[in-house]
DNA sequence: TAGGTATTTGGCTAAATCGCCAAGGGTTGC
DNA sequence: GCAACCCTTGGCGATTTAGCCAAATACCTA
């Protein structure tokens, strides 16, 4: 029987930390903020500039309320903040180095695409 | 009123693609895939090296069936690949570049523990 | 103060997800 | 053959998520 806790024994001792994945949960709270085409478009939308509710609810073509929940959950994960400035609340980014996850997500994506072509041959 | 889709239709242009979202919807499936704490633990195992379904079941305490259709999620959003070698299934990283995601995803985890820390002084 | 705009929150239903158990298929070894 | 093991699939109930509407809140302007 091979020791399948002998890597992550490794990595608990580093981290001084049981190794109970309580930081997988965290991490996988924001992945799933991300988990979603609207929530996604958005966020590429915010790479380019602070924008309002309003605006981002025209981009989605959903309704304010859902995006405004849609914007609570991506601040909830850390991935935006928020400014009211006025009548409106402004969104950034609060950590652009997410936008490098979109580099690697879509070589995943080009390569199921070219395994799902050769398929049809 | 401001052109939310000025930014948006420069892309449409390096593109050559209309403005719908559809690859968004399948960026969010590589994400959604991760969006699970077992799974991204099965993923930090697999960046080790390739492992078998009993010995993912075991790391993650889950039943079998249960680890298997993770897996599955996995292998249909293009991460993991697996092997049939014998009675026993191997699964392997399929774009290693997945683990870049750790990094930030981390720091941006961080960043939000430090501000709920400090929402405690 | 009243009215219009911008945003958030609550509530509701439909849909998706999760994890278990049971059943079935494939492989190894006796 | 057949028993044991490895894995996958189907099905089920419980939980979560999505998106709309309505209501509440905050701000600006007249």
């Amino acid at each position: 029987m091979v020791d399948i806790f002998r890597h992550f024994a490794k990595y608990a001792d580093v981290t001084h930390r049981p190794p109970k994945p309580a930081q997988f949960k965290s991490q996988a709270a924001v992945f799933k903020a991300l988990a979603h085409p609207g929530r996604l478009l958005m966020v590429h939308e915010l790479s380019h500039g602070e924008r309002c509710v309003c605006e981002l609810a025209a981009l989605v073509g959903s309704e304010m309320s859902t995006v405004s929940k849609h914007l609570s959950q991506l601040k909830q994960a850390g991935i935006v903040d928020d400014e009211k400035r006025g009548a409106q609340v402004f969104y950034r980014l609060k950590t652009p180095c997410v936008m490098n996850f979109f580099q690697c997500v879509t070589s995943v994506r080009t390569e199921v695409a070219k395994e799902e072509s050769a398929a049809w041959q």
